[in-house]
DNA sequence: TTTTTGCTGTCTGTGTACAATGTTCGACAC
DNA sequence: GTGTCGAACATTGTACACAGACAGCAAAAA
């Protein structure tokens, strides 16, 4: 259906896109999910504008389909900044990932081919080197793109694009309330998933995809128990940067 | 989280708003829905700002968004049509919606409060009075509205507004391919749904949704059995109108 | 008659100027 | 020292102008 929205996230942003805004819009959503751009951070129409040699338009575009996608919030006559879910909005978007995951880890299983198989096994390979390597920002976009893979193979396109935003608001939580250290999707998990997609347990792909989810967010602090932390960390969701 | 959203389609567009590309937006949304624009039909940016009194750039903002929930298409450098979604999409479409429907009735039992379930009997009460006077368009709107309601009732956002997307591609796939001259969403069904999800039987209520969006689907031409029908209708999804 | 090529008109893509709105900071009163 | 008001500044909202792309038509050649 919107070709173009398809291969924008999959692949690094700095290569050629097909329009200007694509670029712009690509850009600053790698940005956000390698945490490059904090949660709360201001983005200003002209310096975007400035850094990209761009004018103001094709900003504005790219923020606007940002917007819609949840990933910045857009305030009239106030400008954009990155979004910062609160803890209820970050379990309200893992309640609605359990809901689209599970249908289309059925789907998944029900449209699998070796062919697409043997592509995400690749996709995981990637990600653990990314990991490995210390590139926690890649790894991070990579483990959102093996769950977009997945949806695409499930043939269903609304699901792909309403995936598509709960992924980058995932990342956008997980780079606000991840506590540990460890990755924070362990791609073990996705390769023993696709193991299971591939052997047509449609029963069993779904309870592990449920489990990976839990996992998920069993490692983020989404306790609201942060009393006892620092100020700055407290008030870390309401001080804009730059 | 997304203020204006919530309203714009609750109510009919015509009267007043926050900004003006809400306005447009409301406009042409509400009558795509009613079927005052016909799928296929093309969107000039030029047309639509002499017939709304605004520049093209309200209007590129407000097709920029119908654009994003699929409402209609973007095609690059050829402007805009309402799009006219073929027979597999459509079959998507609803698969997307039961999906999502299953989880918003679960979570509308567990959030119902008498207040909430009276709003929405109301509103189904004035989707019967339309039906009745022969307002089939505000009618259909208004059967769109009470599926919007209870997602609202879910209290989960983000399903809410892929829940707004879903419900306006159904009402263009309704508007394409209803055949027979009966309503298309029985009230008598949601008035059943409303009492059932007041009562807190959730496994009741799924099932109850589910067979109406079974009851939906088969009013419609689904089948790509029209061979027999008239080159107008097998071909209004490729004829651009105006 | 059919196909191809070039022209022309219409529409969209982009940049920029101006208007409107919000924010910030300083002065002044309490 | 604190709070409030106001003006200057900065940023976004809107309109418009120009440039570029596509489509349709016409004319010429096969």
């Amino acid at each position: 259906m919107n070709d173009s929205l398809h291969s924008v996230i999959s692949r690094k942003s700095g290569e050629r896109k097909g329009t200007q805004d694509d670029i712009v819009y690509a850009h600053i959503f790698d940005a956000i999910l390698e945490q490059r751009l904090a949660p709360g951070t201001k983005l200003s129409e002209e310096s975007l504008g400035e850094i990209f040699g761009v004018s103001r338009t094709i900003i504005r575009r790219a923020l606007s389909r940002l917007g819609h996608e949840q990933v910045v919030v857009l305030r009239p006559n106030r400008g954009a900044v990155v979004a910062s879910p609160s803890i209820e909005e970050a379990k309200q978007i893992f309640l609605a990932r359990r809901v689209v995951e599970k249908a289309i880890t059925e789907l998944a299983v029900e449209h699998s081919t070796p062919e697409k198989i043997n592509e995400l096994v690749q996709l995981v390979e990637e990600e653990q080197v990314c990991f490995a390597q210390g590139d926690r920002g890649a790894g991070i976009r990579l483990s959102g793109e093996f769950h977009l893979r997945l949806a695409t193979m499930a043939n269903n396109p609304p699901l792909l694009s309403f995936q598509r935003s709960l992924v980058s608001q995932t990342s956008l939580i997980i780079a606000q309330y991840e506590s540990g250290g460890k990755h924070h999707c362990s791609y073990d998990e996705h390769t023993e998933l696709l193991r299971t997609i591939e052997s047509g347990n449609k029963k069993k792909a779904v309870d592990l995809m449920m489990h990976h989810l839990d996992h998920i967010e069993a490692k983020l602090n989404l306790d609201g128990e942060s009393a006892s932390g620092d100020l700055h960390a407290v008030f870390s969701h309401l001080v804009g940067k730059q």
